[in-house]
DNA sequence: CTGAAAGCGCTTACAG
DNA sequence: CTGAAAGCGCTTACAG
């Protein structure tokens, strides 16, 4: 099959795509003049300003009629060649995280839309070897930023932060790459991080708690806060909250786990018969929303009523969480607040002050109230 | 800052990328050699097939390990630009959907990574004029396919439909194209949809309920089956089933709502009364895997005990079922099944037979025992 | 102030 | 059998 380039095919091409050069005919202007207007570089009158073009105002409108009308984007195949900054944002998932990732993923591709972008995304296995494949595979693909909800840290090795490296605005081959934000932290220098204030929302919970009356407050961590910087975030704000009441955490009703996520049913009962059953808990602050519904599956068996008895309070507000019987109170990750966060920095408004590097952002968690505190 | 282009810079350029002009002097070949070898069209010896570069093996070698000792990637866009197939696949999803479409989505990008496609996605919100704009930044993109988890139909005017013509391998400009993919039903000829066997999965879990000697056997539908499609292919579901044990269904156990999702807790209300207090149901097969937990949470308010003396049955497999107390017996939506016969039909193996137009492909479903049934 | 021309990094038909 | 050259659709520095 051969592509009608021939002068007759004067308003399109035969399989009915509109190029710029296209319009150009019919506008009768250079593609110059059609790129400038439609690009916004085209000015009419004298207060015009430099890098812009002189064009007729009735010229610039009628142009822009035939675009819309014929529905015309430039391809953006074309514009990367030539270097126009990419409009694509990588994003990377950690396969093995639970869905909250993918409702953190919605929020954030309504927010890039608004601003004229698509995500682009992946999944992480923690195979380091696979994780340099899709960075060299979004490189070829001129990503504009990367966005990464997975911490590769465990098993970064240097090949792999060297590719990471390659989205920092600073290495980026002319302003190919407009940044690199990681969720918690970062194995390089120089990405940003963006953070949602756990220590903040484990306080808020633990005020709302008192608030309410309850005096023997528990917290159930994943893992102890020595070996795991996320779980030392709740026991600072865990710390905080009773501080601010003149309390302090009694040791009988902090209970952790050895890491393994999520857990298993004998972790769940062992962490109920510690803090409740030994420690007399009337309310648990749990590490997430899994471990909530862990314990509170364990509750219910022991027939301990929640919230009368045993008030209990989860964190990230998953879908499941509304959906739980009884719906479950829990400190929610404020996805929206997160998604504007990560898009000021990788698509900042234009005209604004430069973002310096290693920016580390913390977002406002939010308490949502339901039926289990 | 001026890029580098100098004949000095014979190894890379100043930014670090590596081109296939930079891997062509330092083989010592023209880029044409280095092209067909990494491109795969590149043979040693006589029995070379046509279309194909001769190439000594030793330079072939020597090409493919400077390419993989370099990480270098040939540019998407400028092979994009030459017409090369794109590896690119749009997905939409409704936004108002649940997220049983982003737990498809995983498993569709995990397969799409091995057959080395990419995915790009996008979140429809019933509005045409917004999906019209997703569409057309889609081609100009240049996606080599789209997978609709979303039914345009009931808001599809001509321009979006036309759009979405556009994405049919049989008008898209040179192979553009591969394919498009719509969930459930197309709103035009042509597409291939892909849907899971809703009737056998309600059928299967009849055969499952009456397995354990249930009699009294419940369907709560969301809608009329006359006016929903989707509620109809339950409906036919259930008839089978019970057919098979020579059965029919009781209208005195069959339910349905008014199409409202998600249901409040009054219609869940209204169910139970009508199929387990009037209808006397020890069984109920719900619309799906939210509609089940809504049952759930009136039952247990009534004192029925599940399953003993009412099963409940979903559909979906929501990551939610699992974690639901007590955890939901559902009919799994086959997330691998679906998403492999998805893309047996937009990136086909190389060397299979041409894939006709307008194939509809029926995902069988697996039923996933856990307490409720 | 307008328009022709170069060039982004590839691939491939074509000339030597 | 190998290598130079054209061209994909844009943008932009430059010449008229």
């Amino acid at each position: 099959m051969a592509r009608s380039t021939t002068a007759a095919d004067g308003n399109g091409r035969a399989d009915g795509r509109v190029r710029l050069i296209d319009l150009a005919r019919l506008a009768g202007v250079t593609p110059s003049v059609v790129s400038a207007v439609l690009g916004g570089r085209a000015g009419d009158g004298p207060g015009t300003g430099s890098g812009t073009v002189r064009v007729g105002a009735a010229t610039a409108a009628r142009i822009h009629a035939l675009a819309a009308r014929r529905g015309y984007r430039p391809d953006a195949a074309a514009q990367a060649l030539k270097g126009c900054p990419s409009t694509v944002i990588g994003v990377l998932i950690g396969a093995e995280s639970t869905l909250a990732n993918y409702e953190r993923l919605a929020a954030v591709e309504r927010l890039a839309d608004e601003r004229g972008h698509r995500l682009m995304i992946g999944q992480l296995h923690d195979d380091p070897a696979r994780t340099a494949d899709y960075l060299r595979d979004f490189r070829a693909r001129g990503i504009a930023a990367l966005l990464c909800f997975h911490n590769p840290a465990p098993r970064c090795d240097a090949v792999l932060r060297n590719l990471f490296r390659e989205f920092l605005p600073a290495d980026a081959p002319l302003g190919h790459a407009h940044g690199l934000v990681f969720q918690t932290h970062s194995p390089i220098r120089g990405a940003h991080v963006v953070d949602v204030d756990r220590a903040e929302g484990v306080r808020q919970a633990v005020a709302h708690l008192l608030a309410q009356g309850r005096r023997r407050l528990a917290l159930v961590l994943n893992a102890p806060p020595a070996a795991d910087p996320l779980m030392a975030d709740r026991w600072q704000g865990f710390i905080a909250g009773l501080a601010e009441a003149g309390r302090k955490p009694n040791p009988r009703r902090v209970w952790h786990g050895d890491g393994t996520f999520p857990p298993v049913p004998e972790q769940a009962a062992a962490a109920v018969r510690a803090v409740v059953d030994a420690g007399g808990a009337d309310a648990i602050i749990a590490s997430n929303d899994i471990w909530a519904m862990a314990l509170l599956r364990i509750l219910r068996r022991r027939g301990r009523a929640v919230p009368d008895n045993v008030a209990v309070i989860g964190m990230d507000n998953l879908y499941a969480a509304a959906l739980f019987d009884p719906a479950l109170t829990t400190i929610g990750q404020n996805n929206a607040a997160f998604a504007r966060a990560v898009l000021d920095l990788l698509v900042p408004p234009a005209g604004g002050a430069p973002i310096p590097p290693g920016q580390h952002i913390t977002v406002p968690p939010e308490l949502v109230l339901r039926e289990t505190g």
